[in-house]
DNA sequence: CTTGCCCCTGACACCGATGTGAACGTTTAG
DNA sequence: CTAAACGTTCACATCGGTGTCAGGGGCAAG
């Protein structure tokens, strides 16, 4: 398929799609003319990386990782084994940061909501400027 | 305290903390000569903005929160306990989007350390430009 | 009083990263 | 042939963060 069909299928836009192949996070294959061409594949590659990159991986991390996707260890897999064990890491403690803030939100919630439900304080309508 | 102490004990730069004021993350009270102090419990209030920011919330949604840190429920506590539900759905599905990202990257970190160590691939220096 | 250190505001510039718009030329498909 | 789809490129925007400089004041020890 050509772009406008993986963009229509991802809901990415062609632009990102662009994008994204310059930065080395996805590959494609090109016709004499020079238009992408993609397979079903890449449809889930595409995914993947917006998967990785809301994960807070940066486009560099996930270029490194990339040629992981495409086939199981190629040349650079050992390289991108350490990278993914790193970023296993950083993902992991990512997740306690955010455990951390959502505690953390959950007891100012508790707080402000508790002395909200207060009788004591008589400012029912809240917009006094 | 003086801002020099805040930033020395909260490891946050001068600079910083008053950019962090000027976003309205941090509130400080001012001598008459305009000198910001604070009190010890906003050492720890730098450290919730850091984990909220490290969280992935912007400037602008802490600033909507600052009034609930200070002090329970003030003026405004209403739309920043709804800015607070929201942020905390953010953040759930922020951990729901880590988690999988990371079961995926654990999937390609399996089958690329699987296929490395398959003995009939005969490229160990893995140092061929 | 002077010296030295800390602080204030405001501005200008700059970084790296992600993301977009738009202009303009080429290729493909009906 | 024409229109839709594609290609490249340049510029711009946003966001968080930083360095730095200028010009002014606060405050305590010597």
């Amino acid at each position: 398929m050509r772009i406008g069909e993986l963009s229509a299928r991802t809901g990415v836009s062609r632009r990102m799609l662009r994008y994204y192949e310059d930065q080395g996070l996805l590959v494609s294959s090109r016709s004499p003319s020079g238009q992408r061409h993609y397979e079903d594949a890449h449809v889930e590659r595409v995914r993947l990386v917006q998967a990785f990159l809301a994960a807070g991986m940066s486009s560099g991390t996930i270029a490194e990782m990339v040629p992981c996707m495409a086939e199981p260890s190629r040349r650079g897999a050992r390289r991108a084994l350490a990278v993914m064990d790193h970023e296993r890491a950083r993902l992991s403690s990512a997740m306690d940061g955010l455990t951390a803030a959502r505690s953390a939100l959950d007891q100012l919630i508790e707080v402000n909501r508790t002395y909200l439900a207060e009788p004591h304080l008589a400012e029912p309508p809240d917009g006094t400027p």
